[in-house]
Parts: structure tokens; sequence; C-alpha cells
DNA sequence: TGAACATATGATTATCTGTTCATATGTTTA
DNA sequence: TAAACATATGAACAGATAATCATATGTTCA
């Protein structure tokens, strides 16, 4: 039963397995493959998003939404200890969302990107709207 | 050494483990209490992220950008099989991402946000400056 | 109705990721 | 300079997650 399926298939096509025949609207698969992103882009995209995808680093650009903040402070605000916050910081660096400056033994973190509170609006907003 | 430190935290600390004394910038840190939305809906935001930050969905909500799209068309342009995309597709249908309607065989699914287009625009807009 | 097809889904597995622990680095101050 | 402190970081472990495989569901058509 299934194996005559994937004969049949295995005939038919050399790309990607999707279907077993060609259910592809042809035209239309043609048309967005010719106007899709570099792939590397793409993965850019992801990995940014990746980064806002994690409650701890939200809370951290939350609090870092009105002023700057130590390490220190975040940690307190957020409940967690000293190392947890500062490996987040890390990533947010790397992702350039926050930059640092240093105060004598202290860090302070602030938002770095025009486009951080713009997406977190975004992102409220879509889940606020799935609450109903 | 380590231990001195600990005993003074235990002694002054009941909060979380955040700095061995107070370094704490309290007015600053009251003040962003008091601002803090509810963590349901920080954790619903960091939520709405995760489902962008994957380079399968990603991919997914941009070949759905001009037009809708069966899953076998976005197999093939994807040039992943058929199951994955079907659960990716699932994902972002349960994140209302995507809706879908019935065309006999075929299940056409399409961007359901008016977000989406938005959301993409700025992790674009972001990903492509990290580049320089 | 049964065969063929398009999609969905549960289970499994390999990989990725966030937290913790221990410790290192770098700054201040007595 | 040495102690105290604020932060950073490497290693390890636990939990999350995406792709795959096998199979189930639901539709069409002869």
């Amino acid at each position: 039963m299934k194996e005559i399926n994937q004969e049949v298939f295995d005939e038919n096509r050399t790309e990607a397995e999707c279907c077993e025949t060609f259910c592809v609207h042809e035209e239309t698969v043609d048309k967005v493959k010719s106007h899709m992103p570099d792939d590397e882009l793409l993965d850019g995209i992801a990995d940014t998003f990746k980064v806002f995808g994690d409650k701890t680093r939200i809370k951290i650009l939350y609090v870092l939404h009105s002023s700057e903040l130590c390490v220190c402070d975040i940690a307190q605000l957020l409940d967690m200890n000293q190392s947890a916050i500062s490996h987040q910081l890390r990533v947010l660096k790397q992702a350039k969302l926050v930059k640092s400056r240093r105060d004598g033994k202290s860090i302070f973190y602030s938002l770095d990107d025009s486009h951080v509170r713009t997406i977190l609006s975004m992102g409220m907003e879509h889940a606020m709207e799935q609450e109903v």
C-alpha cells in the first residue's frame, strides 16, 4: 500500500519529497520562488527573533525600557541570580539590542536599537489579542 | 573567601541572590517595578517571538507573503518534506499567524494577522543592519 | 465502495538552549 | 597592595524543540 506510492514517487521526482505526484500550483510557486530573499537574510531574521523569544530576555528588555540599569538591579527586578542575567545580557549585546557602559564597579546596560521598542510593541499587541 | 561573602549575604538578604550587598539603585528599581506589565503578558510576548524565531517558520511566512499556498507548494519551495512543513504550519496556526481553507484534497494556507508583515519587516531591518 | 492522494499527527531522536555552579576578571578602597 | 565587590565566563546538566518515520484522517474520483 505504502510501498506502491513510494515507488511511483521515486520514479517521478528528484526534488524534495513533498507529495507523491505533482499537486504543485506551479505558476504560483515559480513566482514566489523568484521573489525569495537570500537564505542568509532569512536566517538572520530568524536569529533576531530568536533573541526576543525568551521570557528572561523579554523581561530584561522591558526593565531597560525606561532607564539604564546595572546587572544587579536587573537581577533583583527579575528575582534571578546574577550569572543567569549576565549570560542573557551577553546574548542581547551580541544581537546589538543592548549596550553597556562601565561606571566604577558597576556596568550599566541600556537599549541599543531603534527597532527594539517597535518590535516589542508589535509583539505585545499580538500577544494581547491572543488572550481573547 | 567565597564563604565570607555568602555569610554576609545570607544575613542581609532574603530576596533573589544577585549581589553580595546592596549595590542596587533602589529608586530606579522601584520605579521600574511599578511599571512592569503582568508576567503573563511578558510570557505571551516571548511566546509570540518564539514562533518567529525559527528558520523554517520564517521561510513559510515569507512564501505566504504574496499568495496563499498548499502544503505541497510550501514543501517544494523550501525543499523539505511534507511532514516537517505540516508540523510547523500547525505551530503557526496555533499562534494565529496563518489560517487555512480546504479546497478539495488540498489545504491552502495564508497569513492571518495584520501584524505579521510589520513584524517581519522590523526583523528584516534589524537583520540587515547586523550584516554591516 | 475502494484506490489514490493531500495533509495531519504521535513517537522517537538528535540537537539546541537556559540555568546553575564554580571561578576568573577587572575595579575600588582601606 | 590586599580585601571586597560587581560582573563575566566556561563546563555541565536538564528541559525544550525540530526533523523524521510510520501511520492515521479525510477527500476525490473511477
